[in-house]
DNA sequence: TCACCTTATATCTTTTTGATATATATTATT
DNA sequence: AATAATATATATCAAAAAGATATAAGGTGA
């Protein structure tokens, strides 16, 4: 079979939910994914084409008024197995992470004392403000789609981001404290 | 000022260890960045080039026999300066984490019950792991390099990954009750 | 001694990102 | 009312980064 990377399998994914086009698919992405998964245009439409292109899904051409025309993508059977089958396969690597404030603290020899600690004091604002957004997504899901299908699995992954934010934050208060 | 990207600024900060080589700086970030930094060879050649054409280091071509040629590349005071004025700005963006468990979880109505578990107990598990190694790390460096200049930054980041890779694993153990 | 693995160095291809393009609709400003 | 700015909707393209492959030598085990 077919090798695929794991944003294909993402918009694979977010195809079983209503979302048709690629600005659609790029939306929900940026809606429901963005704090573990971001994906660009430029993955996207390349990526809607090469489904159409191998049977895992269909096309559909809509001429709209006043609009550029929206391509519709909808999964064939062979897509969903190839979703499905994907889905049940074990992680193949641990999340990667790029951490600006790590990278500079890093070579912190070469900062005065005051700069570190700014750095993370500014940090840490930014991981609090994000922690906040979270909670308010959070809610809104709770409120609006308690009983959408998927709302169960959304949580949990609002959860993860949740609890490792909540560790950051203490990690900085604590290298405050050292430094 | 010419602009340069992250992965740049961390190589002018390893110039300032006393890695010279392409291949030592990989060695260097492979053993010591690797947790929230990864750069590859094909970042890292062409940007030494970049850094010598731009005057930010020098290089010394050294014909080693029996080995292909080493290029040694050494910081300039402009490339020094550089490197101190990005570590005095701010961060521009939060780090990015891209979460495969987190997407298979998040379209987890497509799995069973029994799949969903058993990815978020491989996942736990190769957390532990992780968490282990950086314990290792962090042993080894109070035990050998405790008065070199760096090692309190080194510490630091280290502490990160363990606080953080705790909290993931604590959300593991939490999801897999829930479930 | 041959096959295989590791070290050391570098390049090339594919993926991904980030920026730009186009066209219309809507809202705000002078 | 005219103009400007912003948002929606769609898509492509150039540049950066990752991953795979190339080369050349040395070491190791059967």
């Amino acid at each position: 079979m077919q090798k695929y990377n794991d944003s294909t399998y993402a918009i694979l994914g977010i195809l079983t939910t209503n979302c048709r086009s690629g600005y659609e698919i790029k939306q929900f992405i940026d809606n429901s994914l963005n704090h573990f998964w971001k994906i660009s245009y430029g993955q996207i439409y390349p990526t809607l084409k090469r489904l159409e292109e191998e049977g895992l899904a269909t096309v559909q051409t809509l001429v709209q008024e006043g609009k550029p025309e929206r391509k519709e993508y909808f999964l064939t059977e062979k897509g969903k197995d190839v979703l499905k089958n994907w889905l049940e396969q074990p992680l193949t690597q641990l999340p990667v992470e790029r951490n600006e404030v790590l990278l500079k603290l890093f070579f912190g020899r070469h900062q005065t004392k005051e700069q570190s600690l700014y750095l993370l004091a500014d940090y840490k604002q930014k991981l609090e403000k994000l922690y906040q957004t979270y909670e308010g997504i959070e809610e809104g899901i709770s409120r609006h789609n308690t009983n959408h299908q998927d709302a169960k699995y959304w949580l949990f992954t609002l959860d993860y981001g949740k609890r490792v934010t909540e560790a950051a934050i203490a990690w900085c208060e604590a290298t405050i404290k050292e430094l």
